[in-house]
DNA sequence: CAATCTAATTACCGGTCGGTAAGTAAATTC
DNA sequence: GAATTTACTTACCGACCGGTAATTAGATTG
């Protein structure tokens, strides 16, 4: 890592010009501050990165770049050790706390919490470059995207499958079943698909996502907790009709359990 | 193209062996039928680049086949015409067209034909092969996916949002709006959504799809038809307030049909 | 101005890629 | 069995990949 250097020389930096300067080449070589070009690096990285996939060459990104490859190496050891530091940043690093209280705020109904949670995180990630890193990395197996998942699923997901229960009348307390967090997913699942179908599928989508989360979320709680309820059939039947034609099956529910040893209860 | 021979000698054919022997090579060289061989190399070329991508190098499919990499070129005359081929088996030569009718079937509710297109859609495209493909083909930009999604949005979403304002009671026959049209994506997506977190996240999912499709299709026609009306607010008040609260636009909602032209891409 | 520091460059390496050309061997035919 | 056909292989090519080493040049300092 050459980077970090004096730092009593820190103050004084800050040159003109900083754009990535798209077209030609500027003749004249450009000497940067180490943590501007990191920087420039760094975004050119995850814009580069991002359209062609992690297979793409590093004399393509540093071309992009007005650099040469070599260049690169200056800065981070290995492409790996790029691609890396463009997980942290997309993943690690965008990650808002705030969205965990957000769901779980008591003083507010359900329904605005869902609306103001996937408006903000929507905001978020709803972009060419995340969603397209996101989708590359999952192919490629990375760990990270895996443990993002994971991320949301206690964070969002299991939350969000706890308050539906509470929608719904039913007891709390008991671990959540698979089937019950298949239910919290759907809402995700529908939201997140229509990123994809933008930014992977080029396919055209609403302009504008708040309609559509608006509209998402009344939908889903329309016809969420009677689907909890219809889990734990047990107790009650369904309140309009229509959804409990299939009520077999439902009375194994406890024994399927997550495997999650650690209950959900939020902190 | 090589292949297809003189054709007289094509009955006398069908050797033992036709398993792609994973395991070490058998040094004696094996002389297969073209036809045969081709169909080996498509196989292969399925799994192969499900797992690692387009990018995934010839030599490592050969090797996967027990075969070198030149003879792919006896089958295949380039890289990309062999992609094309996997792309056909799988999108083109898989797509049923019972699906179209079953959506459409008058005799059945729609629930009904909702979980039986469904179960049977699902069926078909929930494999690790199928989805992974299908998302590396979306990224890499590859036009037959988008016309596949194209596909799926005139046989199955346009149908079902038809049907939804059936069933809401609305009056038929006008052109679908965006908003309409991403009411009957949520229910795609959102059992989409699933194959991707599976296939792609390696996530656990539910082992058996049939309940998961039951509850997701009851849920969903709990909430869709009203949601159908609220779009269309200028006769009826939506029953529960939310999806409603952008109300203008929805005079005009007439005038931004799916054909509008729409920036491609902002960033 | 020369001296210094170091960001960025040119030059190069072994390995692998998709693709071509020539040779080899397994089946068929007589 | 010998001749023939052709499925398959070995040998090779230029281009490009990630990565190393030596060199150049832009800014700062005395």
């Amino acid at each position: 890592m050459p980077q970090q250097k004096s730092k009593s020389t820190k103050a004084r930096r800050r040159r003109g010009m900083n754009a990535p300067e798209h077209g030609p080449p500027p003749k004249r070589r450009r000497r940067l501050d180490p943590e501007d070009r990191e920087r420039e690096i760094v975004d050119g990285a995850v814009a580069f990165f991002a359209e062609v996939g992690f297979d793409g060459g590093l004399r393509d990104l540093a071309t992009r770049l007005g650099i040469t490859h070599q260049n690169l190496f200056r800065y981070f050891p290995t492409k790996e050790a790029l691609i890396e530091r463009v997980y942290k940043e997309m993943y690690l690093d965008r990650w808002q706390p705030e969205w965990e209280t957000v769901l779980r705020d008591p003083t507010k109904p359900l329904e605005a919490r869902l609306i103001d949670f996937y408006e903000s995180y929507l905001a978020a990630i709803f972009r060419y470059d995340w969603v397209r890193i996101f989708v590359f990395a999952g192919l490629k197996g990375v760990g990270i995207s895996q443990r993002y998942l994971d991320l949301v699923q206690k964070r969002v997901i299991e939350p969000l499958a706890i308050e539906l229960r509470r929608a719904a009348g039913l007891p709390d307390g008991a671990a959540l079943s698979r089937e019950e967090l298949e239910i919290a997913w759907g809402l995700h699942g529908e939201l997140f698909y229509l990123a994809v179908r933008r930014w992977v599928y080029d396919m055209k989508t609403p302009d504008h996502l708040g309609p559509v989360v608006k509209a998402a979320v009344a939908r889903f709680l329309k016809g969420a907790p009677a689907a909890m309820r219809a889990l734990n059939a047990a107790s009650a039947g369904s309140e309009r009709g229509g959804a409990g034609d299939t009520p077999g099956r439902t009375t194994d529910r406890r024994s399927r359990r997550i495997a999650a040893p650690q209950p959900v209860r939020p902190r």
